[in-house]
DNA sequence: CGTCACTTTGAAAGCTTTCAATAGGAGTGG
DNA sequence: CCACTCCTATTGAAAGCTTTCAAAGTGACG
């Protein structure tokens, strides 16, 4: 349907989590052809509300994507790393704004062609499916967070997250975005992020190995402090809870 | 709109916002030949972790959707309604558990089914996008409040988004959720929720109908106070923002 | 090496929660 | 039909956690 025949020359590159099988396409060979465009500290990739005209995928760096109320209050609803997708999950405009934390290098993509594209491959629908259910499943995550977590729990939750993703030797996390970025993500103020951050190195279950890094000491201790595990006290899984709520 | 007559008695029909054109097929229209099935209060039509087998469509009654922390701690993601369709946005397993608020009365389709017939057919997969991306806007929201919102803003822009939902005569609301539901949707205390619905009353902004609906007395100073709107102090739209945050 | 921005720390204030008790309603049974 | 009971909601007071305000400390960069 679409001449575009640079499309599937490279694959996916090294990071594609979400492997396909090796001969099949994958979402992101889409942007293989693209050329790689490059945004500054601060510069906003797009502003929430605009017109969504393209997808990005991210090469290199890390982004803030973040809502503000009319009064000026910010919620960071994410950040983003290299290998993500930025700019599937809406319709007409963006939702929110996307900043560069870092230098960021980027592929875009138009919207219309990247859907039509999906559109026409039973092997790309699934997978535009997964990353969709993954974001889901990432915001509901942080709904928790943010309504039932104190503030130690949801730092440490972070931690975890980061590492999860990026996970390097001896544990040690990059953590690119300032206090603020990681205050307003987690729905507290620079100071509580900041005492919470100086309470785990105090205990010794972190070490800060630069203002931008720390290193995670005692990972199954931060796991029972971020409210999310469940403790395996005698290494046999819990039985499945179904609890029973009034009415 | 709908061949199936049953449920335009019900508000289910009314509100289809994603309104298809008259003759195309509606992602709904799946569920039209299923047998209705009907679950009592507080019961559950499935639980987190579950395998995910099954979409439903409610047809009647409101339900509540949930996870629980290891401990115990509750976080509502959301209230269902008649017309909502619910169990898309998981690839496997459900991400939470959905409970019958009210007598409710859904019919079920195999998921399985479900995406190979929007697979087959090119009306139905743009609905099913939208739908996500409503999803998906509506988990923000939820993020920007409980991140960002305070008590009261949070209770008032709870009672706006039901409004909006389901608006009646006189600006009457039903809240059929108890105030816990409500206090677990919020990120706050069932005391905190009454408090700031007592202190809404006493002001004169809203007007207690009865113990499960509510008449919104003073849109406007409602919306104001809900935070996420504009105040419009002239009549015109205010420019956009085009915010600068630090680094 | 100085400046600027970000981070940490301290102390007080504030908002929400917790604990406790009362009030209100819905449903049940006599 | 009314009384009783149980569950939910409201209200009050104290406690607690996070925020706010303020100031000092630290590090990156020119």
């Amino acid at each position: 349907m679409y001449s575009q025949t640079t499309i599937s020359v490279t694959r996916g590159a090294v990071h594609s989590p979400v492997g396909p099988a090796d001969l099949a396409p994958a979402l992101k060979d889409l942007f293989s052809g693209q050329i790689v465009e490059t945004f500054a500290v601060g510069e906003a990739l797009f502003w929430e509300g605009d017109q969504a005209g393209q997808i990005l995928e991210v090469l290199e760096g890390a982004l803030r994507v973040y809502k503000i109320l009319p009064d000026g209050r910010r919620a960071i609803m994410g950040f983003i790393y290299p290998g993500d997708v930025l700019g599937v999950s809406v319709q007409d405009r963006y939702l929110f704004t996307a900043e560069a934390i870092t230098a960021v290098k980027v592929r875009r993509f138009s919207r219309g062609r990247f859907f039509s594209q999906v559109n026409e491959s039973p092997a790309l629908r699934p997978q535009l499916f997964a990353l969709l259910c993954d974001e889901m499943s990432a915001a509901q995550d942080q709904i928790m967070l943010l309504g039932r977590k104190s503030a130690e729990e949801r730092v440490v939750s972070f931690l975890l997250a980061i590492h999860r993703k990026c996970a390097a030797p001896g544990n040690e996390i990059e953590l690119p975005m300032t206090r603020l970025d990681m205050a307003d993500y987690l729905g507290l103020t620079i100071e509580t992020v900041s005492r919470m951050m100086t309470s785990l190195v105090r205990r010794g279950l972190i070490h800060s190995t630069g203002r931008h890094s720390v290193a995670l000491r005692k990972l199954s201790a931060l796991r029972q402090i971020s409210g999310s595990d469940e403790i395996e006290a005698d290494g046999q899984p819990l039985p499945a809870r179904r609890a029973v709520w009034p009415n």
